[in-house]
RNA sequence: GGCGCUAUCGUCUAGGGGUUAGGACGUGAGAUUCUCAAUCUUAAAACCCGGGUUCGAUUCCCGGUAGCGCUACCA
């Protein structure tokens, strides 16, 4: 074998094979992350192949789709290719197999769906008599116009077994007379997914083959394929696939968004978060990290780390996002320097219909980091920063727990005498209304929940004095002048 | 049905012939604080079952069970 091994092992190159029947969805994502980390940590290079062959379901929206996701998650490729517009290879090497005998021409017409040989009794391995109609035969038929699929001819009771280490789940073994003889190539021409894939990972000299393990038992096909093509075949690492909490196939059908990238993108995790919590699932550093940057997963990652058992990811009706994808989120969104936190948070704002400019929106930024899990929870939680007009709110919040209306109005009114000549940082309000209290005979939590909530229209806020510092003078005299006349009304 | 893969707290996982079976998320309690968060402390929570090997198995072997995958002219 003269041109087998093409490649360096020095230098691995590895594929992410993707077929566009929808969006990305998070198995495929973890499936990519883990090919580039497995690149990138050894310094090779990254394929990225739409694996397009099946033309009913392919769409131009799908492929858009998991551009789009792929680009989210902000880790390139080296190349880029389409099975679609590899076609004539696929023949040339269905036909090189075809010639030297390795497979044959099988006229059966193609199931429908109705059709159950397997269900029956015994796995279904070929269909009698199509294995050995002569050349001459085949020739005269296929000439004649009568279609037929291309069949790989598995080598039978010769008690050959086949085999591979798999990088993940270690040696791998099967009998060749229990593999069935799989299609090559449809009747209508087109090339199946197993020689698609297999013609060109041999063509574009791929090292590794990184994907979900329910290509596990197919290898021993991919194995006949490479063999047929005269080349040695890759190295195979199977990684462990991404479950329901019932245990079944995430399914773009019966789970919905949450298993689309695009919907955490929406949602507000950041890439680096969405990133790191796919790595837990199925792989451990096995170092009790949790938290980990691209560059650390990068320098971690290894065959080694990866589980063989399915990881469920945790979601509900309710609540679509994994728990731990949601703490890992904030523990990125906190480890972000505020100015890059400002600048991601900007489109969320925009989205909720919100004036924030980038000066205002850096002075809030760090008030709200550690409040927010998501980045959609931003506006939420600091909507009354930008809003001129706070929205209507029950004035009993202004009244503290151990108080009532006439305290509270009292606290606000002492506030107004106060504010105008005090210095709107956050060491003189401390000040300032810690006197204040003081001077009311009032504990500060009890001072601070009126003014509080005047100025930020809810009770739960981030500090009162940064956050009045942000808002100034003027805005916080206005609120707590607005509060004590809704006071007024109120007791009234 | 056949073949293959897998099995540690609810979930993600570490570990491995003798351990108080470790960490994380989530949950409960407490501390701290101007509220909420964040932070800290703390509690509850697991080796699928049966046999074998062994002085000793959760760990190794076999069997069972369960789950998953493949069994298509889908990928």
């Amino acid at each position: 074998m003269p041109d087998s091994t093409p490649y360096s092992a020095k230098t691995p190159r590895v594929r992410f094979a993707p077929s566009p029947t929808g969006f990305l969805h998070v198995g495929s994502a973890r499936t990519f992350i883990f090919n580039w980390l497995y690149a990138r940590h050894n310094h090779g290079s990254m394929v990225l192949r739409l694996d397009d062959t099946d033309l009913e379901r392919n769409t131009e929206a799908s492929v858009q789709s998991i551009f789009e996701g792929l680009r989210w998650l902000g880790l390139s490729w080296d190349e880029e290719y389409r099975q679609s517009e590899r076609l004539d290879l696929h023949r040339r090497q269905a036909e090189a197999i075809f010639t030297k005998g390795l497979a044959y021409r099988d006229f059966t017409p193609a199931h429908s769906e109705a059709d159950e040989h397997s269900s029956a009794q015994g796995a279904w391995l070929f269909n009698p008599g199509m294995r050995e109609i002569s050349r001459e035969e085949s020739d005269r038929r296929a000439a004649s116009g009568e279609p037929f699929a291309l069949r790989y001819r598995v080598p039978r009771g010769q008690g050959r077994t086949l085999r591979f280490t798999d990088a993940v789940y270690g040696e791998q073994s099967k009998l060749a007379d229990e593999v069935e003889d799989f299609a090559l190539l449809r009747s209508d021409g087109m090339p199946t997914y197993h020689l698609a894939s297999c013609a060109d990972d041999a063509d574009l000299r791929i090292s590794h083959i990184i994907r979900g393990q329910d290509h596990l038992t197919n290898t021993f096909k991919h194995l006949f394929i490479f063999e047929g093509l005269g080349v040695q075949p890759p190295q195979f690492a199977h990684l462990p696939l991404l479950v329901a909490p019932d245990g079944s196939k995430l399914s773009k059908r019966r789970h919905g968004p949450v298993v689309s990238v695009t919907t955490y993108r929406d949602a507000g995790f950041l890439p680096q978060a969405f990133v790191n919590f796919l790595c837990l699932l199925g792989w451990s550093p096995k170092d009790d990290r949790e938290f980990l940057t691209i560059d650390e997963l990068t320098a971690a990652f290894s065959f080694e780390g990866v589980n063989r058992a399915n990881a469920v990811i945790n979601f509900t009706e309710e609540d679509p996002f994994d728990p731990k994808a949601v703490w890992l989120n904030a523990e990125h969104i906190r480890a972000l320097p505020v100015d890059e936190l400002s600048r991601q948070l900007q489109p969320f704002f925009a989205a909720a219909g919100l004036h924030a400019s980038p000066e205002r929106l850096l002075a809030v930024t760090p008030l709200i980091r550690e409040r927010i899990k998501l980045l959609r929870d931003a506006p939420a939680a600091a909507d009354f920063f930008f809003l001129k007009e706070l929205a209507p709110y029950d004035p009993a919040e202004l009244i503290p727990q151990k108080g009532d209306a006439a305290l509270a109005r009292r606290v606000l009114q002492h506030a107004l005498e106060v504010l105008p000549s005090v210095q709107f940082d956050h060491d003189s309000l401390d000040q300032a209304l810690r006197q204040a209290a003081a001077s009311l005979g009032l504990k500060a939590g009890q001072a601070f929940q009126p003014i509080r909530v005047a100025v930020c229209g809810r009770k739960n806020a981030p500090p009162l004095f940064e956050t009045m510092a942000v808002l100034g003078r003027d805005i916080c005299l206005a609120r707590i002048h607005q509060a004590e006349e809704n006071l007024q009304s109120f007791v009234a």
